[in-house]
DNA sequence: CGGTTTCATAAAGGTGCCTTCTTGTGCTGT
DNA sequence: ACAGCACAAGAAGGCACCTTTATGAAACCG
């Protein structure tokens, strides 16, 4: 689950490594079920709809070792293990949260954006808008 | 540049659609730069260290296409094209600085406890760590 | 004995993002 | 005539991520 990272400056760093983490497919839906409280294994995995056991897995095991979630094993048979969110991980569910809250407010926006774009540049059309007659300026 | 979200529910789509437009390597970045400002393309190439021409095409064309920014062609020559935040764009840029304030005062905390996983988790054991015996006992 | 439960891991295959390299446009300055 | 500039778009290839399917451990139950 590593971020794809190669150019980014050093400065930088941990910040395209949270946006990478909240941008992963799943890892930001994790998260979110987890604010609602603990949750085991299985009950994450049916809570969180549509990700394969393997994905679950190993996004858990990022955010755990990131810190942001804690991994209860309770010495049952058969296994029983409890994900819980860390005081850490419930700090990142904030700014997490203003993001979503946009995406729900301003879905609309964006959608009607998009179709208002693809009217004007007319969708596959690959003769795409001749360039306007240039006017010679040279610039700078 | 579409998101790859198949089988998110309806619910939250443009919640996970949101998040993997600024989870993308360079989106979020580019949108910071166009936060200090308008910028002309190669201008803003120079100043998003690494990206490539073509996926800086492709981003700003994404984002202009939700709305996000404008694009505004000068008729020069040789062309000059100006890329700005759109008032949309502005709003969207906020909950995004909450993040990467998040991660520039906590990276180090982040980077700490990958530290101190590694070393618990003796990192690349194939044999790792055998389970705790489990005591015998049927949950529910 | 054989099937079930809960969690983890592995192999195989698909898909999309990203990178480098290359081509194109239309007027510029030399 | 020719190289150069500012922007755009294409092909080829790599790699990360994700999905499906299958396997394993370890004790339980019928």
């Amino acid at each position: 689950m590593k971020p794809r990272n190669g150019h980014i400056s050093d400065s930088c760093r941990p910040i395209s490594e949270v946006l990478s983490l909240i941008g992963n497919k799943w890892t930001s839906l994790i998260i979110t079920r987890l604010t609602e409280g603990p949750m085991r294994f299985n009950v994450l995995k049916r809570n969180v709809h549509g990700i394969s056991q393997k994905v679950l897995t190993a996004s858990l095991r990022a955010l755990e070792r990131d810190g942001f979630v804690e991994r209860i094993e309770h010495p049952t048979v058969p296994p029983s293990v409890e994900y819980r969110l860390t005081p850490f991980g419930r700090e990142l569910g904030e700014p997490l949260l203003a993001l979503t809250r946009f995406a729900l407010v301003n879905g609309a926006r964006m959608e009607a954006a998009r179709a208002a774009y693809d009217e004007t540049h007319d969708i596959p059309a690959p003769g795409a808008e001749p360039r306007r007659k240039p006017i010679p300026l040279r610039l700078n």
